[in-house]
DNA sequence: TTGTAGGCGTTATCAG
DNA sequence: CTGATAACGCCTACAA
């Protein structure tokens, strides 16, 4: 399939240096003296020629390459995050590879092995959730690997997250504090999804504290996609007790509520108020505004970076780090109609 | 940095068989008998073995995988195209690498060279715009390639897209067809971006052929974002003869011109009408929606992904597909107001 | 059906 | 400062 590429020893031959100088030239170029480096480089040119990777990767048994496995790339919710993470691997020279795993724990442990396979130094996941045999492969390994996009204290993996019950918590405190009793939920897929998993959880917990006339009347789980936060918010509306607060499970599931509402001759938030999570763009681009969760995203990405890019060094142990949300309040959440 | 994995030869060892019979284990089962396979497996699975990509790279000269370069992640233009390419690959068992290029041609071939490097047995690169010198280095290396999101005739590359020049006309067209003689166009860099160039080409297109009083009074270039269109949007409407109509570059931009002209109290489509490009989610996310240029991103990715390997495998010779768009009339244009 | 052995392109060690 | 040479892990004729 592949024709043949120029090869180290063409370059040398070229040259009329050894392959070990050329080489020098790639990975220690102080030490070759500049007028056989030119020479050599000049050669390089003409061949077009590129390191092989397998045969380097062979040879040094490092790649400088980390990988990234992320649920999906269909929408935006981890665009800003994972680019500020290869930005930070950047800086380093270090090049990311990036497989999405759609949501199937199954298919992220497959990806697991290939980016393993291909010489990943370390690695990044999002959330938790995945197979006892997922993690000793990991640990057998002694790949280094950041969870992200969620953080749980004690001496587990590392974590560079947020703390996505609490903040669901506080959200959901936060309807309630406007008035809200009958409250609806659509949250993500919670199967396989320790993130989605847990926002649902910080909804249930604020109830449980919460007044005791509220409750949760409904809750619906849904794909992440505008598509789905629609038809789960039609079928909400559909119901004898109607909410008249929906805590989505994120922005896109929000959005979608959102457009339903509409669709329904619903006004938010004077008749339904819908609170979304993440803070994507697409909070701002709706009418009205998503009230949401700021998750730090840029930063996340960029401290994940840095303390994956440690640990493959042993320059830093294995350690977590905690981001704080802050819920921004925009136009989609407002006080509880009169009932 | 990494620590001694399970090789083949340990596999091998273990199992008390010769390594080309682990090897067949995993290139060709059928070549080994069940007994011997399964034995093989168990200590496999044992072990955590996996085979080391870069060896494999080196003794078969191929690697199963085709590179992707995108200009950004950042936003969801790409997502959807690029998913539906990783399906269609991974149909035939390959697997997908993303680079991202952040629309910087230098930056775009260094990641050609670094996906070469590494292997790649093919690439999918996002529109024509690059140097002579990265398109000779593919042909030099005889590397399959693909262009899409973008078509041209002739005979040069692969592609595999659309005509993004007389999508822009039709729209500008049907955009003058409504009444506006005052348009506006809100266009992504054009430099280094051919799709963008592209676009803008075809509104300027549909105008010199358009009524004699026809004319468009403003042209902003701005990069792919909310901010972007909102900022822009907000300078053409200061101007002394705002427009009654602004074509934007993409949905992104038509979202961010479209949340300005609310903060500004201007009714859309009233007082303003806004056309976008892409019919990414996000156009139905908005209020009104947009009437945009239906893109086919899932059967194009998939037309691409099914091309590519057909290309790296011998079985088709270098040919391009051109796909149709479809103008979809939402809210976010209407007839212009009476003047 | 299974084993043996040579080679893939690079790096690293050790001499010169 | 440069060259020779032995790994590195795997695949694949070829042999048995």
């Amino acid at each position: 399939m592949r024709h043949a590429l120029p090869t180290l020893e063409d370059v040398a031959r070229r040259a009329g240096v050894s392959t070990a100088t050329v080489s020098r030239c790639f990975n220690a170029p102080e030490r070759v003296v500049a007028n056989t480096r030119d020479r050599v480089m000049r050669v390089v040119q003409e061949l077009g020629y590129t390191p092989h990777f397998g045969g380097r990767a062979l040879a040094s048994n490092r790649t400088n390459t980390v990988g990234a496995i992320i649920p999906t790339m269909e929408n935006a919710i981890f665009a800003r995050g994972v680019q500020a993470f290869q930005e930070g691997l950047a800086e380093e020279g270090v090049t990311l590879l990036v497989a999405s795993s759609g949501y199937n724990p199954e298919q992220e442990f497959e990806q697991i092995r290939t980016l393993i396979g291909r010489g990943a130094d370390g690695l990044l996941l999002i959330g938790e959730a995945r197979s006892r045999e997922a993690y000793d492969f990991l640990e057998r390994r002694r790949i280094p690997y950041i969870i992200t996009w969620n953080y749980r204290a004690g001496d587990g993996p590392s974590f560079v997250g947020f703390d996505n019950r609490q903040a669901a918590r506080r959200m959901t405190e936060k309807v309630l504090h406007y008035g809200h009793r009958n409250l609806a939920a659509i949250a993500g897929i919670t199967s396989g999804n320790d993130r989605a998993a847990d926002r649902l959880a910080g909804v249930h917990d604020a109830l449980a504290k919460g007044p005791q006339d509220a409750r949760l009347s409904a809750v619906h789980e849904s794909p992440y996609s505008l598509e789905g936060g629609a038809e789960a918010f039609a079928e909400l509306m559909r119901r004898a007790d109607p909410p008249t607060a929906v805590v989505c499970g994120n922005d896109v599931l929000a959005a979608g509520a959102n457009m339903q509402a509409r669709a329904l001759g619903l006004h938010v938030p004077q008749q339904v108020s819908i609170t979304g999570f993440d803070d994507i763009d697409l909070a701002l681009a709706v009418q009205p505004q998503l009230t949401t969760v700021h998750v730090p995203h840029r930063r996340m990405g960029h401290a994940a970076a840095n303390l994956l890019l440690d640990l493959c060094s042993g320059k830093a142990v294995r350690h977590s780090i905690q981001f704080e949300t802050v819920i921004v309040e925009r136009g989609s959440l407002a006080k509880a109609p009169e009932s």
